[in-house]
DNA sequence: GATGTCTTGTGAACGGCTGCACATGGTTGC
DNA sequence: GCAACCATGTGCAGCCGTTCACAAGACATC
């Protein structure tokens, strides 16, 4: 038996692996063989070092003096994060968000099929929407038993947000992904993973604004010594 | 003159000045007059020395002995992140999801207002969303001179994002947020930020799909010495 | 098969972030 | 006014992530 748990993965490589992910399935569609890592860092975005050292935490993959074969590259990678199988998608909240999140073609075609929606609004229970059933919020555990959800996504307002969680976890669900602006507590074991659209916003404030006072700085004549 | 430029602020803990901010709103709504560093940091979900240390980069605001007053704080990270002025916003694309962040509260009441929406799709142009009539692409230039466009927020998919993003630059848009699961390139000196919503997903599924490996390596017994 | 060229994989140095532990200094009670 | 207490602010050590620079290895050409 070969041993498989090589150095473990770092954070930061975990997270930009779907980035490779991404543009190796985009060389693949262009017909692309093979790609050196200074091609695939450049169309990441990254510096190529980082990429070589990302890439050779999965494995020795690439070959020297070549570059890396891109189909297997794109199944290394789809290996490593678990993509060799579709994880069923529960998304709790039918608003706007709910809806758009519903509807991403991105999670699909990734591995990540959206097959039940909840809300505890009685006017849209039973409705469809993108051909799911809109279901009540009592219905999750049943859900989770009979569709084999993987990963629930919260998208309703703080208020809800927690007890949601809590729901969501006694339902045997072990990832989160968490889009109310609220700070969440869950079990160990349980992952849980924070996207705030406001915060992102407020870290672009600040850039422009301390732009914006380091020129004005500049220009009033920055007093020497 | 005071020198206002003290130590930069490092981007980690800008990274976190909105969640302490939240937290501020929170005690402030429940008429906290003060917080230690303890509580804070438990509510923002952080280690105690972690916010002491965030909220040292603003200044010593803090007492000794008691903590910090609810208020003032809350006006120092709003004046650190550039929120106390209004930031007027522009979505370009108005599907699904340029429509759920056009209806997100989370946004205007951070001193966001969602003032412009652009979309390329003839029958949706000069129908109005939450108040907001929708533009064309061709518009863009004029928005932003007219309503003081501040951030351009990127709704649309993948193929048109590097062309929409130009389009911003040239209309003088230096803050842009894209939700297109692409890498955009921008010229120095515009703020890029980017939010892959797969991407959050997958980073899930990895964790998930190790922690069942291990489990299954633990079960078969894993070869000792 | 030997040589030159190309690209990977990684050792090592560096910088930034985290968390502990404690000195600092403000407050309360007598 | 003094002593005990309390929470902030920060020096320091350790850790993680990034980047450079180069050795190791594969391929092509003659």
């Amino acid at each position: 038996m070969a041993s498989k748990p090589r150095r473990p993965i770092p954070d930061a490589t975990v997270s930009r692996l779907p980035i490779y992910q991404r543009v190796l399935d985009q060389l693949q569609t262009q017909g692309s063989t093979t790609v050196s890592s200074e091609d695939l860092a450049e169309l990441a975005g990254v510096n190529a070092a980082k990429a070589r050292k990302d890439l050779s935490f999965l494995g020795s993959y690439g070959i020297r003096g070549v570059g890396y074969e891109v189909d297997y590259l794109l199944f290394q990678i789809r290996h490593a994060l678990g993509l060799t199988q579709q994880w069923p998608v529960l998304i709790v909240g039918v608003g706007n968000l709910g809806r758009a999140l519903a509807d991403y073609a991105g999670f699909t075609s990734r591995g990540f099929p959206v097959v039940a929606l909840v809300d505890d609004d009685p006017a849209k229970i039973g409705t469809d929407h993108v051909g799911v059933e809109i279901r009540p919020l009592a219905d999750v555990a049943a859900l989770v038993r009979d569709l084999d959800i993987a990963i629930g996504v919260i998208a309703i307002p703080s208020a809800g947000a927690q007890r949601v969680a809590e729901l969501l976890v006694e339902a045997g669900v072990s990832s989160i992904l968490n889009f109310a602006p609220a700070v969440l507590t869950v079990p160990d074991g349980v992952h849980l993973r924070q996207v705030d659209l406001a915060v992102e916003l407020q870290i672009l404030s600040f850039h422009r604004q301390r732009d914006q006072r380091d020129s004005e700085v500049t220009e009033s004549g920055e007093r020497p010594g």
